[in-house]
Parts: C-alpha cells; structure tokens; sequence
DNA sequence: GGATGATACGCAAGCGCTTGCTACCAGCAA
DNA sequence: TTGCTGGTAGCAAGCGCTTGCGTATCATCC
C-alpha cells in the first residue's frame, strides 16, 4: 500500500509538502497541490491512521461503554452519540460489556490503549474501579447515574422525580389511589432510584404502595405481575422498572383476565420505540436516552476544550401518556 | 502516560525485552519478568495501541457497516458479529450509513485508513464501489446480498425461497388462496429478492397474489393495508416485507374491523425481537441474523487465514408461525 | 542596492512500539 | 581447548506520519 513517501518521490518533493497538503496546514501552491492529488489517486494512495495518530500523540476517538446493544434502549442512545461526535470530529469505540465487570474492565482497558480523548460509560451499573482507571490514565470520562464529578471526571444523572411525580399526578387525578411497583433489580443504582422517586411522591399523596422485584425483562413482568395476582386485591395502577416489564406484566395480567386499562392501569420506563407499536401502547416514563446521548458526547467534548471543567448534569424524565393507563373502574373518581 | 522506555529505563534493561514481555513473544528470566511487570504497575503503564499497529504493520481492527442501529434487525447482528470477532482477538469498528451512499463510501475509507484487516458490509443496500475502493485497499470484505464474489472478497445471500416456500404451504394448508404482498422498496436488492421469492411460490400454487408496494415502516404497512382495503376483496393473507409493515397492517386492519388473524392472516419478515411481544404476536419469516453476524465474521476471518479463499455463503430463511396466521373464515378449508 | 516580507518548501527529529540480528554466558561433549 | 547449544537480552532499524525550524526565491520599498 502507497505510503506518503511515495507520493512525495513520485511528485519529486518532500514528505512534509504532502503532510501538509492532506491536512491542509499550511499553504502550499496551487500547481503542487494540483500534482500532488493527482498522484495520489494514481498511487491509491490512503493515509495511515495509525502513524497519523502516533505522530500526533492523540487520537479521535471518543469511547463508548454500554451494555448491550439488544437492549433496546440503547441504540438511540448510541445514534445521538455517535451523530453529535461525527459532527464534532471524533470518532467513535463502542464497547459493550454484557452487564459483565471484567468485560467493562477491559473495554476500559482497551480504550485507554487506544488513547481515546474522552470516554463515556453509560452501563446500567458501573464499578467505581473503572472511573480511577480512566483518571488515573488521564482520560476524561462521563458517567451515567455514578459517582461523583471530579477532575476530568463529569457525571449525568436521571431524575426519575420529573417522570414519577407526573405518574402519580395523572393517575391520581384519574383516581387512583392503590398502586404497585415491580422494581428491578436492587442491585442496579437507576432502579435504586427509580424505586426512590416512585415511593417519595405516592408517599406524599397518602396512598398505598405495593412494591415486588423482578428482573427487568418481559418475563421478569410476567413473574412480577404473578405475584401481584397471588396477593389478592390488585393494586388499580401498576408502575413498572421498564417497558418490557410492563409489557410482561400487560401479558399476565390479560391471561389472568384482568383488563388493561379498564381494570388496571399499566406504566411502563423508558419509552422504548415499541412502546408505541404494543396494543394497547404503553404508557410511560419517558427517559430522554438522545439526549441522553447527545448531552454525554458534549460533556466529553467541554472537558476536553477545557481540562478544567467538570459536570454534573441532570436529565429529566417526562410522562408519555397512551393506551394502557386510565381511570379504574373499581374505585369513585374522587377522593 | 509512561512508555515502554519509561518502564526498560526504571528497570534497567532494554525495550526489547519490556515488548517480549508484554506480548509473550519469546522467553524471559523469571525474576525480570517479574520486575518489568511490578514497574509497569507502578508507573501505571498502558501499552499504546497506535504505536502498536504501526510497528506491526497491521492491525486488529475488523469493520462492520450497517445502515441504522435503530433498525432492529441489527443489534442481534452486530453482537453476534462482535461476540465472534472478540473470540477471535479481533476489535470491531462499527460504522452506521443512515441509508446514505455517501456516509458509507466515508466509512470504508475510515476503515482503509484504519488499516483494517476485513470489512463486512451489511447494509440494506450497498454501491458497488464500496466493493472496489476495499478492493483495490487490499481489504477482505463480505457483502450481504450484493456484488459478486471475487479476490479478496465474499458474500452472504439470504435465502428467501425457503422461508417463502414455508410460509404459503403453510397458508395452503390452512385453506388461503387469495394473497397480498405489501412489498418493500423495489430498489433494495432483498426487497425484490424477497417479493420475487413469493411471486415464484404463489404462482406454483396457482394462487392469486396483489403487490402492493410501501416503504418499509409502519407507516408503510398502514399505508399499504389501506390500499388494500380500498381495493375491496381483501385477500386472506398477507405477507409484508418487514415485520414493521406488518405491524402497521394489523393495526389498520383491526382500525377498519378487520379481524387478524380471523378475517386475515398477515406474515411479517424478520422476526425481530418485537414479534413475539405484540398482540397478535407475529408469524414471520425469519431471518437469521445472528447467525448472519456470525459467519460474517468467520467469513472474513477464513479470508484473513488464506490470501486464496473467498466464499459464497447462502442462509436459509425460516417460518416462525404465531399468532397473527390463522384458517381463514371466508373460505372453506379445501381446494 | 541591500533590507524586508511574503511565499513556498525541505530537513530531520521524533511519536512508541516490534523484531531480525547479534552477543554473551554457562554447561557440556569431543 | 574448541565448538555447540540453550537460555537471556541488547541493538538498532524501521513502521508512516507530523511539525518546528530553517532556507531559498523573489517582488517591493526606501
């Protein structure tokens, strides 16, 4: 493969002229520029990205930590990412993790070996190890929902009390006053607040709160909405940890022969795109996961304009109203 | 950040050996093993994979090219992709075309530049000069669906005769005998294998079968359902080229009082993770896409073990049957 | 007519690693 | 003693590019 020197022999002139010609970084006559193109196209000449990221001492590559992409909150989350650091010149290294520490650990790792300029770790839970790590090689780093904003360290959190108390208000006013939560995993810090957020506001409107755990997937809402049967005297409005919960606990309930909405209402976490495409769709606690993209990548990019800067964000979550909430059907509309 | 002179420097000998060390290229004394790695940790040093690559002369970096990550055809790919390509000590470079020709021509060249040892090429449609610019890079590539196999070069076909054969003698069987077709896009090379795949099956059955064409979307399948429906004489079957399509099919069906699956039957395509979970839930025409991920890579990495090897790989598409497909009422169940 | 700026380009020292070649030192057989 | 061999490790030449510094040319201006 045609290098820069090649180019530069071919043209009868130094490396540096091409250098400076490809990236544009200091002015060269047309007539050489002109000749110099030309003979890169002869020789199918294309640079070394390698050698150009060694000979610069950084690269463009911004990285990304996630998951997994199956997780249907994901990819529009990554397309923002990615979308608003293309724009802003960088690259992206999308590393996934399969909710395994070691495997973050060495996504981490690797990134660091690349010399990525900032990297943003939006896994579900994250083990406060790898935030030292990208310090400690100097990496500016966000994080989803963890630990705390430091030296090239920033943070973006969720406000799961926006999208909670918008809930619980609309149900409320629907005349709601018996409701269940099937939380996710208490291991996860999101569910943690999710959990939080749910309990202070039903809290502060004197109502009841049934809370089971269940692992955050369809048939974890199955498993969830079994549970919630067995105890007798179902709750009228059931808040769940994500959409495939709710859609588990939909799926359950109508076997059971329990309406939704007429007899219960359904909410569901994050406003997946199939949240609208389900019958009935799904009511829900929107998460702002492009924005949630978009914002990580801007972070990174602040802090790497300015080594001092540091972040601490909040996003909030909002209500999507559809089909699967409405008023009960056991219980008068007023107080 | 340390390098390796740094850490050959503080422990007194040479780079070579800090190299050896790190890449288990040939044999060290225990006890300078032991020293290199102690001194590594206490600079904290992390190997510079640019610097790496360089010296190497190649790197460990395969591409993928996809159209859009919020297609949800593709997270199943892309991790079937990646879990193959991590196994076998490869980094994948993931790039996202958004349908656009000329994002994809710049993704391949950022995987030139990239030096990467192969491309797989995965998107719904594909300019045949991406197959040329990899080519004549010196770059092993797998197009889905397109091109032609050659030097350095291979592709994957999807079958669609199998899955369409499946799914009309299932129909058969059931008593259809009046189809529809809401056909993707006619410039995308598997849309117009996909519909000349049924064409050819119904046509053997001497059935009737209507083409209408949508863009491949819900959009699209409620747009095609009600050309359908104004049509008058609705078939009893309809297949759909994506299971979207379908989606919004069944939707505006069931808005008119058409019943799915009584008063019609409609077969998606894809089966994406969401066909199981919508009611009616999807009887569709499985693509494998895991697998599609999967032998891209091997394909690739069969090329990378031998210069010579190019292949031409086909996988069979199947019929997952649901709920969505049932007896049609208005027909008696015999020829 | 020499000083002065532009303008256009070359030189060469890196960037941090890999790797073929060579060197040294036992230990041991001839 | 000489010559091998096996175990260790150093040397130095790259890999392909970037970039600070320096130089050559030439029109311009008192």
């Amino acid at each position: 493969m045609a290098t820069m020197k090649d180019v530069a022999r071919r043209c009868g002139i130094s490396e540096s002229t091409v250098s400076h010609v490809i990236n544009n970084t200091r002015p060269v006559a047309p007539e050489t520029r002109a000749k110099i193109l030309r003979v890169m196209g002869e020789l199918n000449y294309h640079g070394n990205a390698h050698a150009r990221r060694l000979a610069r001492g950084h690269s463009d590559f911004v990285g990304l930590v996630i998951s997994d992409i199956e997780n249907p909150f994901y990819p529009g989350l990554i397309k923002a990412f990615e979308g608003a650091a293309l724009q802003g010149g960088f690259d992206v290294l999308l590393s996934t993790t399969r909710y395994d520490a070691d495997r973050a650990e060495a996504a981490c790792r690797k990134l660091i070996e690349n010399r990525a300029a900032g990297v943003a770790v939006m896994t579900s839970s994250v083990d406060p190890k790898l935030a030292t790590l990208l310090s400690e090689a100097g990496i500016a780093s966000v994080f989803l929902d963890a630990g705390t904003p430091g030296r090239r360290r920033s943070r973006i959190r969720l406000d799961f009390g926006t999208g909670a108390r918008a809930a619980i208000n609309y149900l409320h006013n629907l005349g709601h006053r018996d409701y269940a939560l099937v939380a996710g995993p208490q291991n996860r810090p999101s569910h943690v607040a999710y959990r939080k957020a749910i309990e202070t506001v039903v809290r502060a409107h004197r109502s009841r709160l049934l809370v089971v755990e269940a692992p955050n997937t369809v048939a974890g809402g199955e498993a969830g909405a079994r549970d919630l049967l067995t105890g007798g005297n179902l709750p009228t409005a059931i808040l769940c940890s994500s959409d495939l919960t709710a859609i588990g606990v939909i799926r359950t309930l109508r076997n059971a022969g329990v309406d939704v909405p007429a007899d219960a209402s359904v909410v569901g976490a994050d406003d997946i795109p199939l949240a609208t495409l389900t019958s009935p769709s799904l009511t829900t606690i929107r998460i702002p996961r492009e924005r949630l993209g978009q914002v990580a990548f801007e972070v990174l990019h602040a802090m790497l304009k300015d080594e001092k800067t540091s972040r601490d964000e909040t996003l909030e979550t909002e209500l999507a109203i559809r089909e699967s909430s409405a008023a009960p059907r056991r219980r008068a509309k007023s107080t």
